[in-house]
DNA sequence: TGAATTTTGTACTATTCAGTATATAATATG
DNA sequence: CATATTATATACTGAATAGTACAAAATTCA
């Protein structure tokens, strides 16, 4: 064990409990006393494991693309069918979405709503994640490129798929029925593929 | 005239002006200093016109969707043409989502996003509006079924399109270009409608 | 055992912000 | 002209909040 008072803590369990936190009350709207009052810890704690509002929010937004995000996309780059893979994935996200586990929508989406035209780093941030999940997708629509509505291109496909999400997110903020967020997700399905 | 010392400021453009301040920087990120700047106007004015930060902007929702929204909806529910009416729509709307004569995205998107789960009020009143728009769209898809994708309902078309928006509203937050914006529009459009 | 080291806990500071009290200015009416 | 009335302007208050100073606690190592 290293030298010193040991950390009362996990990091890891700690960046978690905080993305919960600014999940539900937006960036501006998460105090640091609401942060450390959720994980039990003191602010010198936080401030040494994580520096301030603004790096701990962007670390948080890492691990929700690592934990979050990653783990549901993983199955759909891996798939050999693309409208059974789409489904599964649909059916993971908007669980999400839905925020029955977690608050609703996706964090991502919310965050730069709020906070995009405030703080160029957390914009720079976001922009990035929405910008890899377009990336994400264009690649799996063009390795699955038979199956998709010949009227548009990957890259359009990708747009139309994160664009989609986002928006169900939206609605799953403004407490829309399950039906609302499954309907819409699944127009985009029976849109986007080719019909047999 | 009415007795007492003459109001400085028009009521409607005081509406219009709070709304782009709140457009920018979000609610939470307002400050009503902010807006009282932008206004040349004093904290009582504000509050003898308005009420609190609450009630102003409740106000500037309704403003926003009776002189941002409204007359960009008007042609497409008059419209004897489908795709051409959509075609225009989407012209018109996206110039709104990209920000570039107002700030980027969808009002009624963004602030959903940032602050639904804190003032009930609020959430209520840009949860009406999505609804709305929900109706809208879903009796513009019925009047012209003929010419909808077969394999989706007027309901589901109208979720997918105001979701669509909203995500695109998200993206050009992230600053995304023009190019990214319009072809996730053009996409909605190629899928959305029956091909000929 | 005692010094060095790292984390924790408490208390504090400076700033920002929503909302208000009070006084003053400008107009209409009698 | 005097009074009532309405709006403006300035200054204030109390609460919240990001960030920090400092001392106490817990551990390792010599």
């Amino acid at each position: 064990m290293s030298r010193g008072r040991p950390k009362k803590f996990n990091n890891d369990q700690a960046l978690h409990d905080a993305m919960l936190v600014f999940w539900r009350h937006g960036y501006r709207g998460t105090a640091l006393d609401d942060i450390t009052a959720a994980l039990n810890i003191n602010k010198p704690s936080l401030y040494a494991a994580f520096g301030g509002k603004e790096e701990l929010f962007l670390q948080v937004i890492d691990h929700y693309r690592a934990h979050i995000l990653a783990p549901i996309a993983k199955p759909l780059s891996e798939c050999s069918n693309l409208k059974d893979g789409l489904r599964q994935y649909f059916r993971d996200i908007t669980k999400v979405v839905m925020g029955k586990e977690t608050p609703p929508g996706c964090l991502v989406a919310c965050m730069l709503a709020e906070e995009c035209c405030q703080t160029e780093s957390i914009k720079a941030k976001l922009a990035g994640a929405i910008a890899e999940s377009d990336r994400f997708f264009c690649h799996v629509f063009e390795k699955h490129k038979d199956e998709l509505n010949p009227q548009i291109t990957p890259e359009a496909a990708a747009v139309l798929l994160v664009s989609t999400l986002h928006g169900l997110s939206i609605r799953a903020r403004a407490g829309a029925s399950q039906e609302g967020i499954v309907s819409g997700a699944s127009a985009f399905l029976k849109v986007a593929l080719k019909q047999p």
